[in-house]
RNA sequence: GGGCGCGUAGCUCAGUGGAAGAGCACUCGGUUUACACCCGAGCGGUCGCAGGUUCGAAUCCUGCCGCGCCCA
């Protein structure tokens, strides 16, 4: 393998980070070297997920952007920890989109997919797919994805499409899989049926009018929101004990405009406190209608066909169904028919979550899965704890959903799809065909016109994609999955039915261990992002504007299980920054003589500093490996975030500049600390942060790839208490004296000379040269003359530091400051003494809270008399 | 209508019984030889409201108000 332009050699880091130029080559690299490939003979420990197929119509949002970086953080790591990782991507067919996207394209072609014929539509699909399908899969290697792209699938594939034919075949001869004349949710446009979780509910403003139905004594006022289907009522319902309505049940009334006589029913489905009480039912295009339909035994009228048009005899007849609505109430009008109109009433309406149409329940003849068994199983999966839920809370309505789970409509009027696999007979013969079988042949016999719903395919995934129904050692060494990564809006499109579908097929073996759901992504103010608030962001802009390491860090920042994340481009802008600090900060350690070649010193050889940092840098390894286990993604991304800029560049690199100008054998250590600290910490951001990282470590350690490099370990050395508390002792001594410098007026880079008294009385002594250092204080000369002494309070006693400012000090400023300080010690001095005046505090409180108590009060006592003490000290102005 | 969740700094969010935190934004000062995509110092909060439990409540309980999501 030859080095590419992008592997920079050591200590030859360009001044600053360029994602743009870099990405692609990294990229390019890790899948030839064979990195994401698995093998599935390997003795190693399988680490499998299966990528959630993305749409072949679709290209990549944030919520892609964000899923991905998850996947990819937990491949990685797992990766690195030596595990046998597949990560499985592929796309799934999305029936209903390409379907619409192939026939727009015809459309503009002034023809429609019945002039080319059902076979050359399919043609044409296919050709639209290899055009334009997928755009998303190069999307996904700009991000970084390390998936085993030799393993790609496609559900139309004819692999996916054997394990098709053979569920289905088994579903049908368990008797799970049935035909039904049913209501069914029907897109007008679409011109097909769709199952539950393919229709979106929206409160729409419509109208809610109230017709009399019959005359006189006999008569009954309904509600209605959808007048026209009263052409097709048979019968209006009133409940069982509405006092008002026990003379009419088991009569019959007038159905106006149709002349129809219909019965008045009684049924516990209908509210009393409805409206009037009284509902107009209308079986064939309603669902709740249907059952009361079925209940009572009532005929269902068609009334309107699959384009939404009436076809009821009469005077509506061949006007749309939202022509027809406003006809017949004015027709109803004309006879006085009308009680109340309400308008503009808001009420829930369907629609299709594909082109946004007003779905028309519809009664027609479709094939349904039976889904009861399937759904206790997929529900007692979680309920044993072999499936877990994170976050846990989402279990409940996972629970909720299987447990109340309709049976599934799966037959769908397209032509894009797998189609179903039944033929029909001239004597009315209905044969199911197996993937091995020779359908029927002869005079009369034709196969069902119907495709099945995408998700029936998609829902196989899990083991379809592995080579299912043969017994491949891919199924053998990946499955079950470990991870299903995915956002919690779709736990029940997708979860549930490979659940179901994985429980089924596998002999009871779940599909994944864990399923990890993610919140939603929206913007700034919390608002979901969507094309009509114009919202949104393409995280191909962020990549372009800030590089695919940052877009990745600002979603993981933000991701808590289950809880949504806003996002916005300062976020991103944010992140961008920190991967320049990850930058210059090692390039500055390697300017320096860093290096991973020399072994640590022992513990003894090293400073206070080195200890200090090194003891952090063990507890951040535990930390992120806690968090990767809990999927705490914000927070270990939060805890790499603080390491490194708060702790490592804002505190140990200046003292390591102090260290490394001692030279000698001082300076090598502290390049050999700066060089371990680095690959340690390269390695843990390496999941979050693959391009960069993999640049940085390459040069620093000389190493192959960072991609197949060790996940650290914490060393397990006793953390070093007293370096701890010497250098939190050193942070508050600098930080005084720069607050001091600061509200003098003093500019940051001017030398001041002083003094650091009662150093070794607090155990800083070591400390004092950086302490020094740090705050640009110079060496006393012979004529130094403090002209301002500053005392700082610490655990254990008080370090006086005098300056020679060569000349007045700002006394007002002074005063301030210590105004301030005195009155933060004395509201704590106010906060003890009110505890501890409290008797019953101080007997019910445990013994170590009243102690700690006690010491803040000495200790704000002690800084209060300093204070004083130094303000009667300060000349008068 | 049923269920779940949320209300903490200007914005987005951590913190789930013993000193109110972070990032961004804002103010002031800075050409400190890693970094101005930066450094240093600051400003900013009766933790939605009202009760209760407790020695002690942002944290636990009850009610109310507001917001969101899922289901009907």
């Amino acid at each position: 393998m030859t080095e590419t332009p992008t592997a920079p050699q050591r200590n030859e880091l360009p001044p600053a980070w360029n994602p743009a130029e870099v990405e692609a080559g990294l990229y390019q690299r890790w899948v030839e070297r064979g990195y994401f490939t698995a093998d599935a003979s390997s003795d190693k420990p399988p680490y499998t997920i299966v990528l959630p197929p993305p749409n072949v119509t679709g290209s990549l949002h944030m919520g892609h952007a964000l899923n991905h970086s998850v996947m990819d953080a937990l491949t990685r790591r797992r990766r690195m920890q030596g595990y046998e990782v597949l990560w499985l991507p592929g796309m799934d067919h999305a029936g209903i989109a390409t379907q619409n996207a192939v026939e727009r394209s015809l459309a503009g072609e002034g023809r429609s997919r019945h002039d080319l014929g059902r076979e050359k539509f399919v043609e044409r699909v296919w050709e639209w797919k290899a055009e334009y399908g997928g755009k998303i899969l190069d999307q996904m290697r700009r991000l970084g994805d390390g998936v085993d792209w030799s393993r790609e699938r496609f559900t139309m594939d004819e692999g996916l499409s054997r394990a098709v034919q053979t569920i289905f075949k088994k579903l049908y001869d368990d008797g799970l899989i049935y035909r039904a004349e049913r209501i069914i949710n029907w897109c007008p446009r679409c011109q097909t049926a769709l199952s539950d979780i393919e229709v979106d509910h929206s409160d729409d403003e419509g109208e809610l009018v109230s017709i009399r139905y019959g005359s006189g004594e006999r008569s009954i006022v309904v509600a209605t929101t959808r007048a026209e289907t009263m052409l097709g009522d048979t019968a209006v319902a009133v409940h069982p004990e509405d006092e008002r309505y026990q003379h009419l049940i088991g009569t019959e009334v007038e159905v106006p405009l149709t002349g129809r006589y219909v019965p008045i029913v009684a049924d516990e489905h209908v509210d009393p406190k409805f409206g009037t009480g009284a509902v107009k039912v209308t079986p064939a295009h309603d669902p709740n209608d249907f059952e009361i339909g079925q209940r009572h035994d009532l005929p269902a009228l068609t009334v309107m066909d699959g384009r939404g048009v009436i076809t009821a005899k009469g005077p509506f007849e061949g006007l749309d169904r939202f022509e027809a609505r406003p006809a017949v109430v004015a027709a109803l009008r004309e006879q006085g028919r009308i009680v109340a109109e309400k308008r503009p009433y808001t009420h829930a309406v369907g629609h299709c979550s594909r082109c946004d149409t007003v779905v028309e329940p519809r009664l027609s003849m479709q094939w349904w899965v039976k889904v009861e068994p399937l759904a206790k199983a997929a529900g007692d999966a979680v309920r044993d704890g072999r499936t877990k839920i994170h976050p846990a809370e989402l279990s409940k309505r996972y629970f909720d959903w299987v447990d109340n789970l309709h049976d599934w409509c799966i037959s769908r009027q397209l032509w894009w799809g797998h189609r179903i696999p039944v033929w029909y007979g001239p004597g009315g013969e209905v044969v199911c065909v197996g993937p091995d079988e020779q359908p029927p042949s002869g005079e009369g016999w034709v196969q069902d016109e119907d495709v099945l719903d995408t998700w029936f395919s998609s829902g196989l995934w899990p083991f379809s994609t592995m080579g299912w129904p043969e017994r491949t050692d891919e199924l053998a060494k990946f499955y079950p999955t470990s991870v299903l990564s995915t956002g919690y809006d779709i736990l029940f499109f997708w979860v549930v039915r490979m659940m179901m579908f994985g429980l089924y097929a596998m002999d009871g073996k779940q599909p994944f261990d864990d399923v990890f759901l993610h919140g939603l992504i929206r913007d700034q103010y919390g608002k979901k992002m969507s094309k009509t608030r114009g919202n949104g962001i393409d995280p191909l802009d962020w990549m372009d504007t800030y590089g695919a390491d940052a877009t990745r860090f600002t979603l993981l920042r933000g991701t808590s299980p289950g809880s949504d994340l806003a996002v916005a481009e300062e976020w991103a802008a944010g992140s961008r920054n920190f991967t320049t600090k990850l930058w210059n900060a090692t390039r500055f350690a390697l300017g320096n003589g860093a290096t991973v070649a020399r072994p640590l010193p022992p513990r003894e050889a090293l400073t206070d500093a080195d200890r200090w940092v090194l003891d952090l840098l063990d507890e951040l390894v535990t930390e992120v490996d806690a968090h990767f286990e809990s999927f705490q993604f914000a927070k270990l991304s939060e805890a790499l975030y603080h390491f490194t800029w708060d702790e490592f560049c804002d505190w140990y690199l200046e003292l390591a500049k102090v260290q490394l100008a001692e030279g000698g054998v001082r300076a090598e250590a502290t390049q050999s600390v700066l060089g371990h600290v680095l690959d340690v910490l390269l390695r843990l951001l390496h999941p979050l942060t693959p391009f960069i990282t993999e640049t940085l470590w390459t040069t620093l350690t000389g190493g192959e790839s960072l991609v197949v490099a060790d996940w650290p370990r914490a060393s397990g050395a006793e953390r070093d208490a007293v370096a701890a508390a010497r250098i939190e002792g050193l942070k508050k001594l600098v930080t005084e004296i720069r607050r001091f410098r600061s509200d003098q007026g003093l500019k940051p880079a001017q030398k001041v000379a002083g003094k650091v008294r009662g150093a070794c009385c607090v155990d800083l002594l070591d400390q004092v040269p950086a302490v020094r250092a740090l705050t640009r204080m110079t060496e006393p000369g012979e004529d130094f003359a403090a002209t301002v002494s500053l005392e700082v309070g610490l655990p254990k006693g008080t370090v006086t530091v005098e300056l020679d400012t060569s000349g007045a000090i700002d006394l007002a400023a002074e005063r301030k400051r210590l105004a301030k300080d005195l009155a933060v010690a004395e509201k704590e001095r106010a906060q003890c003494e009110g505890k501890l005046g409290n008797p019953s505090f101080t007997d019910k409180a445990p013994a170590e809270v009243v102690a700690k108590i006690r010491t803040r009060l000495e200790a704000a006592n002690a800084e209060i008399e300093r204070i004083h003490a130094r303000l009667e000290s300060l000349p008068q102005s």
